[in-house]
RNA sequence: GUGGUCGUAGCUCAGCUGGUCAGAGCGCCGCGUUGUGGUCGCGGAUGUCGGGGGGUUCGAAUCCCCUCGGUCACCCCA
């Protein structure tokens, strides 16, 4: 009888190495950005009660029905986190830090969907949150910064989608009048946008399907409704954009998932990649959402960005690749594993990335493991270095000069280092 | 949740309408070089033909159904 074999669950996947050094250095990359525009890492956990996500004027789907929620063993409920929003603020009103406080994330997510390019169950996102101004100039840093991510990646092809949503009263007021003028057309709509007419009207301004887009096309837009404390919050977030030198689109049809947001929302778009999971990173204002989870009347804005659409954005662009070696030296020890036992471990305590081969295989076998590794250096100690106490030092990423392999040197097991750290830093140089 | 499509060695895939169909390339391992990576030559291993269940048949990787998974679109979102 076969034992079952198990397999990662449908839409999560495993990032094994060498694809997860990318992902190392993405990581890395936008702690830099952020936190040289002022944001700390906020560490919250990866589940919260179940109410932090699902509140009542919630209707995004990611809350509505994509919940892994489940009642632990003292009979809380529970659910993993579907977006990283709504835990930063259940952190901000529980800790009641100064303002304005500025933090960054990256965390996995779930949601249970159908899994499909760019959209899996468990996903990974990295994003940031401002907590505590209104100032539209916060709307720009925290567009800036995630734009800044994106040029850091070294992403050309995208586009910034601007929209406004203006105040909570304004929304609520627009989306009667959208309703009302949409109730007069329902017939015209294709027939699966019918219903949301009444569950979510400004979703059918987001539809893809033709007929629906060729009705709302003349549609009322958010723009004619804003009150002009809105207008001049959106006028300044478009000055300080084109004053940044960041290009943006308006887009008056941008809906944005969750149902908080107020103000500016925005989304950058890959433009090469084609399928319909495009948005790489989307966020925007939420100026009420404080208060619905308990805290006093505080402003918020902040974006997130999912990884795994970021890296397929990249591959669309052949930017960003996979670092290569992950090592500087490959120890080869002929006489039996004792030295390179010990001589990883003397080049490691100096700094010096090195590996070795186990199993006590034959020269041939180690040198192809060194020439696998990456490692621009090979250290080899037969039974003839070991009796001279010295090391072979041979450069690996050479190539050959014809069929003469490159140049080894003997060095004295005393300036090893020395002699490594000089001959790594001209290759790095070369 | 709805619909389409796909699922053969670690990877990419071939296998025509059911009867040497269990294969190729790459990769991997060994040897040529008992102390030297690439290239080259020689040799080798690997899969219950994605997993499980059921059906048709004298016979199924090959046909049908269920199930699991990938993928694409919708829904929705990062």
């Amino acid at each position: 009888m076969a034992r079952a074999k198990f397999q990662a669950p449908k839409g999560t996947h495993d990032v094994l190495p060498p694809t997860s050094a990318r992902w190392e250095r993405l990581l890395a990359t936008y702690a830099t950005v952020v936190e040289r525009a002022g944001f700390g890492l906020l560490q919250s956990p990866m589940f919260e009660d179940l109410g932090v996500f699902q509140r009542e004027t919630e209707g995004a789907d990611a809350v509505r029905k994509e919940m892994y929620d489940f009642v632990d063993k003292g009979g809380q409920h529970v659910a993993l986190r579907p977006e990283g929003t709504a835990s930063v603020v259940r952190a901000f009103v529980q800790h009641n830090p100064l303002t304005p406080w500025k933090v960054w994330y990256a965390t996995p997510a779930f949601r249970y969907e159908r899994a499909q390019a760019g959209r899996y169950r468990q996903h990974h996102q990295v994003g940031l949150e401002v907590l505590g101004s209104a100032d539209p100039d916060v709307d720009v840093e925290v567009i800036s910064v995630g734009w800044e991510l994106l040029q850091a990646l070294g992403l050309q092809q995208v586009e910034l989608l601007l929209n406004t949503m203006g105040t909570s009263a304004d929304r609520l007021a627009y989306v009667e009048v959208l309703r009302a003028w949409l109730v007069e057309r329902r017939d015209e709509l294709a027939e699966d946008d019918r219903d949301k007419v009444d569950t979510h009207p400004m979703r059918v301004l987001d539809s893809k399907r033709r007929a629906t887009q060729q009705v709302t096309a003349h549609a009322p837009a958010i723009a004619d409704h804003l009150s002009p404390e809105s207008e001049a919050h959106f006028a300044r977030v478009q000055e300080g954009l084109t004053a940044r030198g960041i290009p943006f689109t308006l887009a008056p049809r941008l809906v944005r998932g969750f149902d908080y947001y107020t103000h500016t929302t925005f989304e950058l778009v890959p433009t090469l990649v084609d399928n319909a999971q495009a948005t790489i990173l989307g966020g925007g204002r939420y100026d009420g959402l404080v208060e619905e989870l308990g805290g006093p009347p505080t402003p918020g804005i902040g974006f997130g960005s999912g990884i795994e659409r970021l890296l397929i954005a990249c591959d669309a662009e052949g930017v960003f690749p996979a670092p290569e070696a992950r090592i500087d030296v490959f120890v080869i020890d002929v006489t039996g594993g004792a030295e390179a036992r010990d001589l990883t471990a003397e080049l490691r305590a100096a700094g010096i990335r090195c590996d070795r081969a186990f199993d006590q295989k034959g020269m041939r076998a180690q040198m192809k493991g060194a020439d696998r590794s990456g490692a621009p250096f090979a250290v080899i100690v037969g039974d003839q270095e070991l009796a001279d106490g010295v090391a072979t030092v041979r450069p690996l990423r050479h190539d050959f000069d014809g069929d003469q392999p490159s140049a080894q040197q003997t060095v004295p097991r005393a300036d090893l280092v020395a002699h490594l750290r000089d001959a790594l830093s001209k290759d790095a140089t070369e």
